[in-house]
Order: C-alpha cells, then sequence, then structure tokens
DNA sequence: ATTATCTAGTTGTCTATACCAGTTGATTTA
DNA sequence: TAAATCAACTGGTATAGACAACTAGATAAT
C-alpha cells in the first residue's frame, strides 16, 4: 500500500488506502481500524505521518476518533438529511391535517432585478407570480406568493397550480429537486395579512422564503409565504 | 497570548488568538499573517504546534495557505447557512458578529414532568437551568434558557456557562453532539422579555426550542431561545 | 538588456521521541 | 466478594530537526 519512493506523500497514499478500504466494505461502519502505532510500524513510517492521513479522513468524516479507546469508522457518512424537504401538502398531512388551496392571483410578469438574481434570470423576463392561501383543515395556515420562471414550465395553468404545484414538477415534469434554502423570519401580520388568515393584525406570524434548486443547481422557484404563528411550527432534524 | 502552563493546548490558544485577531481586524482579508517559524520564535514553541493551530483555522476556512508564499487571511468568510450544527458562538461568528454572554442565573432546580421526558431522566432529578443574554456586537440578540442533567455534567460552573458552552461539551468534556432538534416558531415579545432584549413590547421574536443528542441519543440538553427578529434569521439549506 | 543563477524566504513532508490523558481488563489488596 | 491498584493499551499534545518544493527578488553572467 505504501511506496517510499512514489512522488505522492506518503500520508497521502495511506489516506487513500484507508478510504478505500471504508468504501470496499473492508473496514466496515463502527469497527475499530488498527492504532496509529500499529500502522506506523506495519509501513515502517513514523506515527505522526500516520496521524495526518487519519486526520484528513477524520476531517472528510470517514473515522471518529475517541481517545483512549480506538479510531473508528464512522457509522454514517456525513450526508444531510433530506427530512425537512417536503411540499406544504405533505407537510400537512404528516401533520394530521388535510391540506387546500386558494388561488388569489395567477399571472405573468417581468422579473426585477432581485428575483432575476435569485432565479439566474434576465432582469424583465417572464415569470410566473402565484398568490395562494394554503388552508389545512379548510382553516387558513398560510399565505403564500412563489415565483417560477415561465421559461422552465411554458404550460403552467391556474388549475395545475390548484393542486400540489410540487406533485406536478415532480411526476408530470419529470423534474427533481436537488436542494433549497430557507430563510425563517419573525414577524407580526399587517392589515391585509391578517385579514386573509382571519387573524388580528398586529398577530405573529412566521415568515419563510424558499429558494428551490434542480439538479444542475438551476433555481425553480422562489416562494414567500407568510405562516399563523398559532397553528404552525417549524421543525427541523440535524445530524453529523 | 500564549500561556504554557494553562490547561488548554498550545495550538488551540494560538488557533484562538489568530480567529480573534481576524475577527477583530487586526488582520484584514488578503494579508499575509506571520509565517509558521515566526509565529514559532515569537512565542518558542514548536513550529508543528503552529502547523496545528493553522490547519485547523484552514479547515474553517479563516486562513488560506501558499506554498512558497504564505499563509493569507481568506478573502471571503465562507458563509456556512447551518449546514450542520453551530453553536451560538460560532453562528455569530459565521455572520460575522462578535459573540457574547451575559449569565442571568444559574442555579440547579429538579427537573418537571416535561423535562424530564425530555432529557430522558426521572421526574425530580437535578438539573442545572442557565439563563444568559446572547450578545452580538454587544447588543442583545436572544434569550436563552437551557436546560441540563447535572448527571451528565456535575462539575459545571457559572464561569463555563459565561462562554461557549459547546466548546467545553465539546473540548473539555470530549462528548460530541451528534444530532438535533430544532422547533421554531414566531411569537411577539412580552414585556420582561422586550426589556431584557432592549425590544419593544409586541415586537415580533422568533422561538426555537434545540433538543440537543450525544453519541448514543443520550439527551443532553433543551434550550429554549427567544431571538430578536429584527436582528436575526434562521437559514437552512437543505439537500436530498 | 536579457538570461541564468543564486539566495533567502515560504509552506510541505517526514522522522524519532517524549510525555500526558483516557480506557480497559487483569491483578492485587482489603 | 468488593474495591483499589496496576499495566498495557489507545489517542492527544509537543518538541527539535531535517530536507524538499516552491516563490520572489537580488545578483551575476551572457
Amino acid at each position: 500500500m505504501i511506496n517510499k519512493h512514489s512522488p505522492l506523500p506518503i500520508y497521502y497514499q495511506l489516506e487513500q488506502g484507508i478510504r478505500e478500504m471504508i468504501e470496499k466494505g473492508e473496514l466496515e461502519p463502527g469497527e475499530m481500524i488498527p492504532s496509529e502505532r500499529e500502522w506506523a510500524e506495519r509501513y515502517d513510517i513514523s506515527r505522526m505521518t500516520v496521524r495526518q492521513a487519519i486526520n484528513n479522513l477524520v476531517n472528510d468524516g470517514y473515522l471518529v476518533r475517541q481517545r483512549g479507546k480506538g479510531t473508528f469508522v464512522a457509522t454514517k457518512k456525513i450526508e444531510q438529511p433530506l427530512k425537512g424537504l417536503t411540499s406544504f401538502s405533505e407537510d400537512m398531512r404528516a401533520r394530521g391535517m388535510e391540506p387546500g388551496t386558494k388561488v388569489l392571483n395567477f399571472c405573468i410578469i417581468p422579473a426585477n432585478a432581485s428575483l432575476a438574481q435569485q432565479l439566474h434570470i434576465q432582469e424583465g423576463d417572464d415569470v410566473y407570480e402565484i398568490r395562494r392561501i394554503r388552508l389545512a383543515d379548510q382553516l387558513p395556515m398560510a399565505l403564500e406568493t412563489a415565483y417560477v420562471p415561465c421559461s422552465l414550465v411554458p404550460n403552467l395553468t391556474k388549475e395545475i397550480v390548484s393542486g400540489s404545484f410540487y406533485e406536478f414538477i415532480e411526476h408530470q415534469l419529470g423534474f427533481t429537486i436537488r436542494s433549497a434554502t430557507q430563510v425563517l423570519e419573525a414577524s407580526i401580520a399587517r392589515k391585509m395579512e391578517a385579514d386573509l388568515l382571519h387573524i388580528k393584525e398586529g398577530a405573529p406570524v412566521l415568515l419563510i422564503q424558499r429558494n428551490s434548486y434542480l439538479e444542475a443547481g438551476q433555481p425553480l422557484e422562489v416562494v414567500k409565504s407568510i405562516y399563523r404563528a398559532d397553528r404552525y411550527k417549524f421543525m427541523i432534524e440535524m445530524e453529523r
């Protein structure tokens, strides 16, 4: 595994070797790998050199160190849980409520500078503006305004957005949403929003902006939502 | 900057010191920092020890190495939109602000039913109750109440929680936080909270409850925070 | 003037060694 | 039997030194 006369650094050769063993399953998750001193002796190299290899693998999440015990193959590769990346409809069903939609407005407008930048299009390009009230068990839950480039979805209709937009995107168009960023912020309801959500002016609301991206990082949509704070909590699980 | 007889590792002291210099602007982005040999000579420590400190800062995105030329302050701080788990201190630093803490209250109380259930302990078992004001650039950012089982951290002191509790947990105790759940909710500030946060009664606030778990799923803490909505947005990135 | 070389600086790699600190299980002691 | 001690492991921190690879600027040779 180690060639001292290779132009490649020794620590790098060892690092690659161990990584390969993990990926091939020769070292199983949770298994203890040979100790640092053992590697050093086996290949007649310095323990510090072994540490450099192992350090890199620990930083990459392949290995976990435990002082006094040993170094172990990480049980889970550092991967983001896809939890939380759900549509409004799925979200509501998961909460045991029946999702619903009322379309307030469906039109095509030219993108302003901010939208254009976020959607990776030119300022002035056509985008759909979709304003909807999202219901849960027939009661208002959120006010939602979505912006989608017309070029991506040329044949969008008001009928489609009356149901689940995500289901249409994923099942009819075959697009896959790869990633999303969400920004959450607390605020208080203004008069118009309060009326639509059936709450009082000044009542707390949760603002959520979601930007969704397809495979190659292509932006699909920008969605700004206003949730009733008395009915909605945002929950997220994180692992590392 | 370096105290050789401190219980804290030398490389760690240096790492903190350099990070501070960057954050305070004493070292500007793009600027070359003193060479490894220079640090070593200045504090009479080994160059390898200096390298360990610098390595960590490079991994954290604070510094960039250039072989043959030197080591430089990174031009752009990697904006890490809470991709993983970060402490309040890390979070604030990532936002370019200086974290701070003011301990309001530090005491031991018996766990009520809800806490006991969440922390996997018996009702009535001792837990620390730590109430702190978290500052960002010397201004109140959040009001935080943490509950930690005394059995897990028998020797917690007010001094420790005046700094970064997470750093203590991970560095001193060797615990690793494996996962966490967070629940976010919008609300409005009550009188007392408003006073402590220097905002008006009725102003919007973001409530965040975080439950953190160690390796085997052992609950470490329950933290309830109240963030000023005018200063704090919660951002999350998701992939699948 | 241009080119080549040298030199002094940087980081990168590697060694051999030392001791500290935590874990575990065997051994001794009470 | 139970508790305390010990010994042999583990990774964590730190040292001093060596040479390689690379960079930039000064110097020498053409």
